[in-house]
RNA sequence: GCUGGUGUGGCGGAAUGGCAGACGCACAGGACUUAAAAUCCUGAGUUCGAAAGGACGUGUGGGUUCGACUCCCACCACCAGCACCA
């Protein structure tokens, strides 16, 4: 067969009769399945795309075969650095290779031969798009949630521009690699910390990979404790937060982040040369170096003493960098009998240590975590666990108002401004007069300039644009400029599947509630695991937000999620073009789309993913035409049936395991399995075939339940023969077919016969036999009778189907 | 360091506590062919044995169980995330 030309037939074919078209009124059927769209890059679609997109194509497909109405846009992420750089390097503008890469992408994917939705296309540098970017914008600057604030952010020296703490990785910009700087500058944040409790536990009823939620767990990092007050001498306040309320008693020391606004009152004369000069170096050192475990923690001593509020004792304060000053206070009570760094700094010091142990090997150690709370010598907290002194001791400190209840995150906001052109610019005006005002909903979008001068110089290029920048103020009406910045694309991804299915709607709101409440939330969303931390939380803040704002009833973006493996290069390192010889397109036009995806599926789990091999790939196609020859044969057959015979039982039996089994495995994306399941029925009609007489209804009907399992795996291939065998087109509007449980039921079944656990033989024993029946034929076998001579049974573990197990003495 | 995950033939990988290695790749043998390819059939965990048959086998060591790849404990290796979060 000629895979190449069939797919192309019947690519245009689906495309011409919309075939995949869904049915905007039957959305109690609907199925909202999304892949994580993508960036429009100039390259062709490679290896990767296919894995991606195509796999979880063909699970769509089948949710179709089963009578869902498929959901399955497609669109792109089409702000971003990328084609910025590439604009930089080439001069080409980017909004002119973007539009280029993707009407080649489009192209491309819809020779994927997917049942995308394409009619509901989303490109996020479509005005229509980011207008709801900049709405939704708009609505967190009105709720208080979008603020501007000076802070320390991460700044990429080569990129020229801010970065999320998510795109930083060791210290490294995530895209162009160079060492991130920090600089304290005026930003936008959006107010996510807000949602972290709602964040954390909405991830209890999400049929999530367990695996995410302790990663969204994990970065959330929710902190339960306490803040307690200690006063200097001179009456300022030093908060610390303390997760351990209860080793209060045996705070020995504080310490205070170098960047702390409160450091500087603290330093006494004496003291303030030693302390600046540590405060110098400290601020040469990065970020890897101070966040470092195995950096030694250093400090230097600041001249003034606090009291503690619980003892009245004076403890000494310290600045050093180990403590990290946008956590919390910023300040750390230091216990150095119970926490390892604290025992080591105290050590260092000369610190008092209250109490310590010594371990095996006689050395000095803090205490146990299990012996914590033990070092109050006061009668009203002895005897209490840990957990009960903790609480007791902060309602005490709460009564003389010098300390509370407190709960921290590790989560912080997220910065979202970026000093770059070619993103969704914030719908801000700034006036003299009135400050930073959103710009009015009428007035929105906000359209991005097409200008020529987009070089980054550490502030917006859109501020050298004057025709942009020069505007009035939408309260006073007095000349103002625009907001210079950009915004972060992961804004503009945090909503897209909302977006979706109003997409083709002339529509005045972001989504239309009722419709968006029949549509969403995703039923599967598939993308990889590295979005965890990012995409997947951002989307999910925006998601709660909505709901909060009455947009839509739900509060999570979607329900399931699956992330794919990444496919690797051969070498088992990350796919590049060095070590990928062929592209996904050498590979099509070699052995066709279908041979491909077949073999994509069946080659690696699609959960986990690995090194791509294309050993085994003809063989695909060798698979695909022993499928075409058996059903060429049996679609010709005719006359009359064959009686009941053992063989016609097999291969019933065959199909319908197979028809419960490729559900089942395709159910939960393990491919492999199903496809492997295929070809057990195909094996199982080779054998078949060799019967003279056979059942000319079974086969044909196995036949036809076996493309249309094929359907979801090789969507060109089953087309064509299920036309060439002739059926009526098409195939991917048939529905999947039940299996019969009474078929799963065979007459007798062989089962392992064990004495004391150890196989002595295999035999066929009827289905319907009653257990002592079974015990009964199973004794007087040979074998067993032999091994059995002269001992006695003492217990007879008989489980139906499986096993036969004797225990003798 | 902390938190997760993974560990099964030469390879990709199967297996609701019940016959480990399904299905396939690579390999070997056979049929067809002048020959090759393709196709069809057969074999194959390791090891001892001519064979019948035996022993050992799911990272290592224990445990629970009539029975453990599967459950529990400890350890080792690799991978990923967080990386002084008080």
């Amino acid at each position: 067969m000629d895979f190449v030309a069939i797919e192309k037939k019947w690519n245009e074919k689906w495309e011409k009769d919309n075939l995949y078209k869904f049915d905007e009124n039957k959305l109690d059927k609907k199925f909202y399945l999304l892949e994580m769209f993508s960036y429009p890059s100039a390259a062709s679609l490679h290896l990767g795309h296919w894995w991606n997109f195509g796999l979880s194509d063909s699970f769509g497909r089948f949710k179709r075969l089963q009578g869902y109405n498929v959901f399955q846009p497609m669109g792109f992420d089409a702000f971003g650095l990328p084609a910025e750089n590439y604009a930089l390097k080439t001069g080409i503008h980017p909004e002119d290779s973007t539009r280029r890469n993707i009407s080649l992408m489009e192209k491309q994917l819809k020779d994927l031969g997917a049942t995308f939705n394409w009619e509901y296309e989303l490109i996020t540098c479509d005005p229509e798009y980011y207008r709801w970017t900049q709405w939704i914008f708009v609505q967190l600057f009105k709720k208080g949630l979008a603020y501007q604030k000076e802070a320390p952010v991460n700044f990429c020296p080569k990129c020229n521009t801010i970065i999320a703490n998510e795109q930083v990785v060791n210290g490294h910009c995530e895209r162009c690699e160079s060492e991130v700087q920090h600089k304290n500058m005026r930003q936008w944040f959006f107010k996510i910390t807000e949602y972290a409790d709602r964040l954390l536990s909405g991830l209890d009823k999400l049929d999530w990979p367990e695996k995410t939620k302790i990663l969204q767990r994990n970065w959330i990092g929710k902190s339960v404790g306490a803040e307690v007050d200690f006063y200097t001498e001179d009456g300022l306040k030093l908060t610390v937060f303390t997760s351990r309320a209860d080793t209060l008693f045996g705070v020995s020391f504080l310490v205070i982040a170098p960047e702390n606004k409160l450091t500087e009152k603290l330093i006494k004369k004496e003291n303030r040369k030693a302390v600046e000069e540590y405060i110098a170096q400290a601020a040469k050192k990065d970020e890897i170096e101070r966040t470092s475990t195995t950096t030694p923690k250093t400090g230097v001593f600041t001249g003034s003493y606090v009291i503690n509020p619980l003892t009245n004792e004076k403890v000494p304060v310290f600045v050093a960098d180990y403590v990290i000053s946008t956590y919390a206070t910023g300040i750390v009570m230091g216990v150095g009998a119970h926490d390892e760094r604290d025992f080591d700094f105290a050590k260092k010091y000369g610190l008092e240590i209250r109490r310590v142990i010594n371990d095996k090997n006689g050395k000095e150690q803090p205490l146990p975590f299990t012996e914590y709370g033990v070092l109050c010598n006061s009668a009203e907290f002895d005897g209490l666990t840990s957990a009960e002194a903790r609480t007791k001791i902060v309602e005490k400190l709460e009564k003389i108002g010098k300390g509370r209840f407190k709960t921290n995150y590790r989560l912080r906001d997220w910065s979202v401004a970026r000093q770059r052109y070619w993103g969704c610019p914030i719908p801000i005006i700034h006036c003299q007069h009135c400050g930073a005002v959103p710009v009015p909903e009428k007035d929105l979008p906000v359209i991005l300039p097409h200008i020529s001068d987009y070089k980054p110089e550490g502030e917006g290029p859109l501020g050298k644009c004057d025709e942009f920048m020069n505007t009035t103020c939408p309260v006073c009406g007095r000349k103002a400029r625009r907001e210079a910045d950009t915004m972060d694309t992961f804004v503009d991804s945090s909503f897209y599947m909302i977006r979706y299915p109003e997409s083709n709607h002339n529509n005045t709101c972001l989504a239309d509630k009722k419709h968006a409440n029949a549509m969403l939330p995703v039923d599967c969303y598939v993308g990889g695991v590295e979005h965890a931390t990012g995409h997947l939380l951002y989307s999910r803040f925006i998601t709660k937000f909505l709901h909060d704002l009455g947009v839509i009833d739900f509060d999570e973006p979607a329900k399931r999620l699956i992330h794919q493996g990444m496919i690797l290069g051969p070498d088992g390192r990350k796919m590049s073009k060095r070590n990928g010889s062929k592209t996904a397109d050498d590979y099509v036009k070699e052995f066709g789309s279908d041979a491909l995806r077949l073999h994509m599926m069946f080659s690696l789990k699609y959960i986990e993913g690995g090194p791509w091999s294309d050993d085994g790939i003809k063989h695909m196609k060798a698979f695909m035409e022993r499928i075409e020859r058996i059903c060429t044969k049996w679609a010709g057959l005719s006359g009359k049936s064959a009686p009941q015979t053992k063989a016609e039982k097999d291969l019933e039996f065959a199909l319908n395991k197979a028809l419960k089994d490729v559900a089942e495995n395709m159910e939960s994306f393990s491919f492999n399995v199903a496809v492997a399941r295929l070809m057990e029925l195909v094996n199982a009609m080779y054998k078949y075939d060799t019967i003279e007489e056979k059942n000319i209804a079974l086969c044909k009907q196995t036949m036809k339940d076996l493309l249309i399992m094929l359907a979801p795996m090789a969507p060109h291939f089953a087309e064509e023969m299920w036309e060439s065998v002739g059926e009526k087109y098409s195939i991917h509007n048939q529905r999947y077919p039940q299996f019969d449980e009474s078929k799963l039921q065979q007459d007798a079944i062989e089962i392992a016969v064990q004495v004391n656990s150890k196989i002595v033989v295999r035999m066929d024993i009827p289905t319907n036999a009653t257990n002592e029946e079974i015990v009964s034929v199973v004794k007087k076998n040979e074998k067993v009778s032999a091994v059995l001579a002269g001992k006695s049974v003492v217990k007879e573990i008989v489980v139906p189907g499986r096993i036969v197990n004797l225990i003798v003495k």
